[in-house]
DNA sequence: ATGGCCAATATGATTGGA
């Protein structure tokens, strides 16, 4: 089974793009971010003609985020728990029945948090705490589990082409990055670094100062897997040729393929 | 991380993104 995760930065503006991408690599569940519409208008019958259940927590203008599921979907809940005032769509979760129980996946776009010294960061690390609350939980369901998204952290130094110019940002403050080791550090697993150690393995390049031409990138989409899950990785990727195609995501999308069956 | 962008909004300027 193929599980993959894609910021792209506006749904309808990346129609033309998903459909390439989905008939080249066919997934069979994609976690999208950053959809940029209300549920009405998310080109739900695009994605369902392709043969997806769609799953969609979106709202006007900003955020959003969605679901595509080859298998139907058994539970959908949106909203990340904790915080009766979060009123961003940045949030959902699907449950699907495997030949090995319950696969339970996440589509999350974790807020950005610049600049750092305002109430935005404030809102930023109280979501990784209540990720961390909430996936303490789920773990020990002891099923896999896939959180998937725009986590919007730069993990470590080689995650960056130039990390001295992230110092400050909230992508990669210390505060941010303890964070997010610590959500890691209740048992999942980063699926890039199960298998490779390597420097320069981006997921976003900056539409700005040819940041893309330069390779000026940074690795901040990623999929966490629970034990169940890892146990279970047999390959990871990232589809880095997909930045350089006619009117492209700042993102691009990472994958898993893992050793299981749909029911 | 800026020389250089992109998307949404009832828009011809502002906000948010990373």
């Amino acid at each position: 089974m193929r599980i993959a995760t894609w910021n792209v930065n506006s749904i309808k503006q990346r129609i033309d793009a998903a459909r390439t991408w989905l008939a080249a690599t066919k997934p069979d569940i994609v976690c999208l971010q950053e959809t940029k519409c209300p549920d009405e208008a998310f080109p739900r019958l695009e994605f369902e003609g392709l043969g997806y259940n769609v799953a969609v927590h979106g709202q006007k203008a900003f955020n959003g985020v969605a679901i595509l599921s080859k298998f139907k979907f058994d539970e959908v809940t949106s909203g990340l728990p904790g915080d009766e005032t979060d009123d961003h769509a940045r949030f959902i979760e699907a449950v699907i029945s495997t030949a090995h129980g319950a696969l339970r996946v996440v589509s999350l776009y974790l807020p950005n948090g610049n600049p750092p010294q305002t109430d935005k960061y404030g809102f930023k690390i109280g979501w990784m705490k209540r990720l961390s609350a909430y996936a303490r939980g789920r773990l020990a369901l002891e099923e896999p589990l896939i959180l998937a998204g725009d986590y919007n952290v730069i993990p470590t130094t080689d995650d960056a082409k130039n990390p001295q110019v992230w110092v400050g940002d909230a992508l990669f403050l210390p505060r941010t990055r303890d964070e997010f080791r610590t959500l890691i550090n209740l048992g999942l697993t980063d699926a890039i670094r199960a298998t490779s150690d390597d420097a320069g393995l981006y997921t976003f390049w900056d539409y700005q100062a040819g940041a893309w031409q330069k390779n000026n990138g940074i690795r901040i989409d990623h999929v966490l897997l629970s034990p169940q899950a890892a146990d279970r990785l047999a390959s990871v990727g990232i589809d880095k040729h997909v930045r350089s195609w006619e009117k492209p995501s700042d993102h691009v999308p990472v994958w898993v393929e893992l050793d299981i069956a749909a029911k």
